[in-house]
DNA sequence: AGGCAGGCTTTTA
DNA sequence: TAAAAGCCTGCC
């Protein structure tokens, strides 16, 4: 099943894909014009689509299950334009031109399961071995599915999988000292002494604490959590790109409380526009 | 009490 | 060999 859409706000599939926010995101092609096609899993299941020309989109699912799941995995209920356009030129130049780059990146709704596991496996990694890791985990312990075009990939494992991996399968995943921290996290997700949703209604500085109470758990990675598995917009992580930003392009200060409540979409323009550099 | 050095696993460039 | 979407422990 093929249906096209259209999406009106900044969306651009590469430049999420690149984000450093999603690490199962598998692009399938690029077709002679350089349009992409990406596969995208999700719980238990996944999307695939395609840049079919502007604003255009085709998808492998019905419109209804696209308003239904996809529309708020991309958070498209938020208007980016408003948000990037919140910021001035003249005001802080730096943030404007990181923007205006980076414009199309959108902060994902994702499951805050994966997002907390992918996060404490990010410590101290670049992103391929990130997603080298998370693979492996998929594949050892994750259910085998099919994508509509016969694919075959693996669903994120749920902590009672993870918990029940051996340490011969656990170091397969390469995880090296974090994977004492998966583990714990697993076991406390399954006993309930961690509540993801409870966090996810809170406030993001009282979600980020609940989330530093766990073992393996710091600032940074309870911020990554927060921001893309809770859907915390203002959560702001600082990692060592933005560090580099705060230093040499803010040396007066950052300005948090004017972008609010926004800080962790003009994070992600500021991070990705550095990196690339 | 709060801040900092050193160590930690493995991969990537 | 240094750095990587860092965190923990121990020391001051």
């Amino acid at each position: 099943m093929k249906n096209i859409i259209e999406i009106e706000d900044d969306f651009d599939l590469e430049k999420i894909a690149e984000s450093g926010q999603c690490f199962r995101w598998q692009l399938l092609e690029t077709d002679q014009a350089g349009r992409k096609k990406y596969r995208i899993p999700y719980r238990n299941r996944c999307l695939i689509i395609s840049e079919a020309g502007g604003k255009s989109y085709e998808i492998d699912c019905t419109e209804e299950e696209f308003r239904e799941i996809w529309w708020d995995y991309f958070d498209l209920s938020t208007n980016y334009e408003k948000v990037r356009k919140r910021i001035r030129k003249k005001d802080d130049p730096f943030l404007y031109e990181a923007a205006k780059s980076c414009m199309g990146i959108r902060i994902l709704k994702q499951d805050p399961w994966e997002t907390l596991i992918s996060f404490i496996i990010s410590q101290n990694r670049n992103i391929p071995a990130i997603k080298r890791s998370i693979e492996i985990l998929c594949s050892i312990t994750g259910d085998m599915k099919k994508d509509s075009e016969g694919r075959e990939y693996y669903a994120f494992p749920e902590a009672d999988a993870i918990m029940e991996m051996s340490s011969e399968e656990l170091a397969e995943c390469k995880l090296g000292y974090r994977d004492e921290y998966v583990r714990l996290a697993a076991e406390n997700i399954k006993s309930g002494v961690l509540n993801l949703a409870e966090l996810s209604e809170m406030k993001a500085e009282d979600a980020i604490e609940g989330l530093m109470e766990q073992k393996g758990i710091g600032l940074k990675v309870a911020s990554c959590v927060a921001l893309f598995g809770l859907h915390q917009l203002d959560a702001f992580p600082v990692d060592v790109w933005i560090k580099k930003v705060l230093a040499n392009e803010y040396p007066n200060g950052y300005p948090k409380e004017k972008y609010a409540p926004y800080n962790g979409i003009y994070q992600q323009y500021m991070f990705a526009y550095y990196r690339a550099k």
